[in-house]
DNA sequence: AACAAATTCAACCGCGCGCTA
DNA sequence: CTAGCGCGCGGTTGAATTTGT
């Protein structure tokens, strides 16, 4: 349980003198901290050993990147707080040189106070909602798109980015569905952009499953592979559909500094254990012309730790979750490399994860709509560039990727 | 120049977790 | 099973510094 530290008398308190820091710091690199409670004693210094730990861990150490932090850094900050939370310790494992108490001063002193001068609620990353807004939050998001180009048989679609805070367009609403429909046919509709960077995916995503095991009338497998890059809230990621094939597929491009990605398989058995619950329209809604998809945030997922950027949690989720990292991007292979060596010792790629070229050129999430695994088989062997022999197996077992990267 | 207010940030505090006896 | 202990984390404090008047 908690105790004082230095409920020893004559223990110093306060800043730390450069004498103090020298002893520590011969002691630490002669030979190691070892046991906290013993340094104070064996180097010499009237501290705790919880204050030596301290010292060393947020000033002392030779690692320590010092100086002001980027605008990469506090973008990196923004976007992993809004989906750790105050997990200042799990944000600072990906800033390296960088402590938790820096991080978490910066964004008391700073970020805060940025974001709220730019309508920002810090503590849920959601724009500070007018009333008129409020309402709008409640209600389903819902994406038109129109087919772009007869000739190429792509719809395509570009998210904007306007009344979006980063990318995010209104509140966690409390119980709705996400839903995107793509018309497949020029005939209709309009579009209304809404936001799809991964916050859209990671917090829009709604936590009831009715809708989804209701409507769902056969199983859909849906092999998801997602990047999401780009800090500063300006990511660009498209929408298309190949007619031909009928996937669905998500382009992210410009891609610089962040990248997230997952692969799934859903279907009606593990569809509340997915990242995100997909839901195969039923034939009604397929009528030939338009294919509806819903997406739902799957509270129990996400909540139980299984989608987890931290490194424990990243080793945890990975045996749960049977996770295949597949990275060839330049990019991301230094931060795949960086993850295993740096942040998860111990927790090397074993020889049934696969890596692929999962993307060359472009990132991109890829929806196979026809509810059919052989639809998705069919199409991976097509193209094996995109081949995830893992990513279905016979129990339909979710497999989701997930770990971000840096530059 | 002097003072006050605001900001920064190093350090402390208390709690919870995991390990061990 | 439980108590003791060490450690790490997140919240908070307050001295030092910077900025504004």
């Amino acid at each position: 349980m908690g105790r004082p530290c230095c409920y020893k008398q004559k223990l110093r308190k306060g800043l730390w003198s450069p004498e103090e820091d020298e002893k520590l710091i011969n002691h630490i690199t002669k030979y190691g901290h070892g046991c906290w409670s013993s340094v104070p004693k064996l180097a010499a210094l009237q501290r705790c050993g919880k204050s030596c730990r301290l010292r060393w861990i947020n000033y002392l150490r030779p690692d320590l990147k010092r100086g002001t932090f980027s605008q990469q850094e506090e973008n990196l900050i923004i976007q992993l707080h809004s989906l750790l939370g105050n997990k200042w310790s799990q944000i600072a494992s990906r800033l390296p040189g960088r402590t938790d108490n820096e991080i978490k001063n910066l964004w008391n002193s700073s970020i805060k106070k940025k974001l709220r001068q730019k309508g920002i609620d810090p503590d849920t990353h959601n724009k500070l909602l007018s009333v008129v807004e409020n309402e709008e939050k409640v209600s389903a998001i819902s994406m038109n798109i129109e087919k772009a180009s007869e000739g190429s048989g792509e719809l395509n679609f570009v998210e904007s980015h306007e009344n979006s805070n980063y990318g995010i367009q209104t509140d966690k609403p409390k119980s709705s569905l996400v839903t995107m429909t793509m018309d497949g046919y020029p005939s209709n509709t309009t579009t209304s952009a809404a936001p799809l960077t991964h916050e859209f995916f990671l917090e829009r995503f709604v936590t009831t499953h009715e809708t989804s095991t209701a409507s769902c009338n056969k199983p859909l497998e849906l092999a998801s592979y997602l990047s999401f890059r780009q800090l500063n809230y300006g990511s660009n990621i498209g929408l298309s559909m190949n007619s031909n094939t009928n996937n669905l597929l998500f382009n992210s491009k410009n891609s610089e500094m962040f990248t997230h990605q997952f692969n799934s398989t859903i279907t009606n058995d593990n569809i509340l254990t997915s990242p995100i619950a997909a839901v195969a329209s039923n034939d009604s809604m397929r009528n030939g012309n338009s294919t509806s998809i819903e997406l739902q945030r799957n509270s129990s997922f996400f909540d139980s730790n299984a989608f987890s950027w931290g490194t424990a949690d990243y080793d945890k989720s990975e045996k749960e979750a049977n996770i295949h990292p597949s990275v060839t991007d330049p990019e991301d292979i230094k931060w795949f490399e960086y993850l295993h060596t740096q942040l998860l010792p111990g927790n090397a790629i074993t020889n049934n994860q696969i890596t692929q070229d999962l993307y060359s050129e472009k990132s991109s999430i890829q929806f196979t709509t026809q509810g059919s695994l052989s639809t998705w088989l069919q199409n991976q062997q097509q193209q094996p560039s995109l081949q995830t022999a893992n990513i279905y197996n016979k129990h339909s077992q979710r497999i989701p990727d997930a770990f971000g990267q840096f530059s």
